[in-house]
DNA sequence: AGTAAAATATGATATTTATCATACAATTTG
DNA sequence: CAAATTGTATGATAAATATCATATTTTACT
């Protein structure tokens, strides 16, 4: 069993403002496991006992519409927890979490994280402050994808998965994502996904294989 | 200057996790006053020092995209709190808050909620659910913007109008909103909006004049 | 009440985007 | 390694939606 006090994510997080002894007591109660690109950590309405931290890789949240396609609400990475808004509400779990590549990942159980919501009020602020990122992330997302072209979002979404996953000497991004995927973020069709990098790919803005922008 | 412990919203959001001693703090050190319809509580960028504790009225709070429009993040109400994000994010506003209806606040500076925030834990469990909730109304959000169509995401919106705010004997919504503010909300051009309500109006689903579902 | 201003309505048209069809490339699998 | 599956690419077309133009109605104002 790995030691939390030592975990290269310590210091990511809301978990940064947990002491020593906090930290031995995750260590004895988490489960830490692997997860393969493309398998599910879960599955949107189901009940958590506890909240997972990423230890290494990135997952995607997403949402099924009744259309049939899967809307990505969010790329979660390294550091970063997953489950929390589902713990916090007392709810079952609004979004699915996805391997993009593949992750490890430790699972805290729910009373601990409750007890620190007790103890350790530092820890409850930087869980709140961290929702309230995701918040306003959410709230700059539907203004992007009610009021602008696919066009826009497709050309803003690779600016950001540049400055949120960086990329290669060869300038290609370090995130590799399916164009469906890639469609799922933006909120448009896989074959208009395409087509617009294609047309990008044209222009020069980008070069396609693994994809640089 | 009223008296908190007696205010019609006491039982309603975070604040009612608050004790009577509380209250009375809060009492002491808040500013009730009116906002007309029409009026700005805060604008997009502002630098808040404290909350805005909703008696009455309802507001919206919106984004201004790059196209000139307003896009309607979400309406907020009576008993409900404005400018928590901001707060805990230690951060300007993202969001403009103008009032839908005539509105009564009460104005809590900064330093009485962030000394709740050591001192009661429950009133920031309470803080933290409401922001998740408004998370995963704003995930839910984007999934419809991003894969409804317009006049999907309008019928839904009339009837969440309905169950949210509730209607007149005669059937009509209680709320009353442009169609300019319904585009808003829904992410689409005013005379699309127009369009689709006159075409529900025909189709019988709705008759107009302050309008009915 | 009478006029100006704003909101609503509707048509004509252009643009954007989705859908369907099919081809080709790449990757997985036995 | 070949066959099968999956992902990518592109054309043709249809559907949805935005934009521009212009009435008409409602509301605000003094």
């Amino acid at each position: 069993m790995g030691k939390c006090e030592q975990c290269i994510v310590r210091e990511f997080s809301a978990i940064k403002a947990l002491n020593k002894d906090e930290l031995l007591k995750i260590a004895d109660c988490k489960t830490s496991y692997t997860v393969k690109k493309g398998e599910t950590v879960f599955d949107e309405g189901d009940a958590l006992n506890g909240i997972y931290c990423i230890k290494d890789g990135i997952c995607k949240l997403s949402k099924l519409s009744d259309n049939g396609k899967d809307q990505i609400v969010k790329l979660v990475k390294k550091g970063e927890l997953l489950g929390q808004r589902s713990l916090i509400s007392e709810e079952s779990t609004n979004l699915s979490a996805v391997a993009v590549e593949d992750m490890q990942i430790c699972f805290i159980p729910k009373q601990e994280i409750l007890q620190f919501f007790n103890e350790n009020n530092q820890f409850s602020l930087n869980m709140m402050k961290s929702v309230c990122g995701d918040l306003k992330d959410a709230d700059d997302n539907m203004v992007n994808l009610a009021q602008k072209t696919v066009k826009q979002r497709l050309a803003e979404t690779l600016l950001k998965l540049e400055t949120d996953f960086g990329i290669h000497e060869d300038g290609s991004l370090k995130i590799q994502l399916s164009r469906e995927e890639i469609a799922g973020m933006i909120g448009t069709a896989t074959e208009s996904c395409i087509r617009l990098l294609s047309e990008f790919n044209k222009e020069g803005w980008i070069s396609l294989q693994g994809k640089k922008i």
